[in-house]
DNA sequence: AAACAATATTTGTATATACAAATGTATGAT
DNA sequence: ATCATACATTTGTATATACAAATATTGTTT
């Protein structure tokens, strides 16, 4: 990836803007490669991230700010997230017995066997995204980013 | 930065996905300080960019199609992005006398100056960002971003 | 020149996300 | 028990973004 021939620039960019926006490039080449894959299921990236939290529950139910808690990206309206998975069957909800203000989630079986699906699909992206990676330069970057 | 901390996890996530979990957390923080920078300005950071492209420009016009293009977020939509700059009278819109299809878009005087202000208000945010790298570490990321 | 295709932008519409207010429930103080 | 407060979620609404179709202009072919 060449930063200054991705947005067509000439001249040089100081270091800390360009790294800036080298991380926002990255962002959206990820991103485009990560929603390719989930396309098939028609799930976004917020949504499978929710199921894979709900998996790994195992069973146990996780209610709406538990969910929120513990996304990647936390957002304003899981609710409506969580409206989705449901309609696609992924998911039930319940009203929390002991506290009815509470909901309960949970990943169905068939939410399990479409998610078992979905982290193929992100295996192969993977394998697109890191060619160039050897594990040493993923653990170095690993490493970099926790500067932040 | 912890990631494990942050999504609230005990169990160890394997080095491929956890990178691309970084980034994704990386890149929510420094949008949101970017975002912080300009908001006395009431300027989103596409807004932003077209402004930095359009004084890289010196005077010379661009038309939409340049400016998605450079931009380093690709928008499907620049027209309205425009149209909110023309709104707050940082930028110029005339159509291209030579070819009547295009438009020329020029920054003003007005969203000069507050462009310069905007770039102390996000150097002042990358204080914060950068506080832990050192210059060797922003060009070993850089060198490794390059790898995606 | 008329017809067709190509280009540049705009508009319509659907979907996503953000933020604040509203709803329903539980808890604690008086 | 009543009231005020805190909590968990939902709903309304505004704004942002994505995608496709529509419009206007130019270039090309016959």
């Amino acid at each position: 990836m060449n930063v200054e021939e991705i947005i067509k620039t000439s001249k040089q960019i100081p270091l800390e803007p360009r790294t800036l926006i080298h991380l926002q490039l990255v962002h959206n080449k990820v991103n485009e490669a990560m929603n390719g894959a989930l396309k098939p299921f028609e799930v976004s990236l917020q949504q499978f991230n929710v199921l894979r939290i709900l998996r790994g529950q195992q069973g146990k139910p996780a209610n709406l700010s538990t969910l929120n808690e513990r996304m990647v990206t936390k957002m304003s309206n899981t609710t409506r997230l969580v409206d989705k998975l449901l309609a696609k069957g992924f998911v039930n909800r319940t009203v929390c017995p002991s506290n009815r203000r509470k909901v309960e989630i949970v990943i169905t079986d068939s939410g399990l066997k479409v998610l078992g699906q979905m982290d193929e699909s992100l295996e192969e992206a993977h394998q697109v995204i890191f060619q160039n990676f050897k594990k040493q330069d993923l653990e170095q970057l690993n490493k970099l980013l926790d500067k932040f």
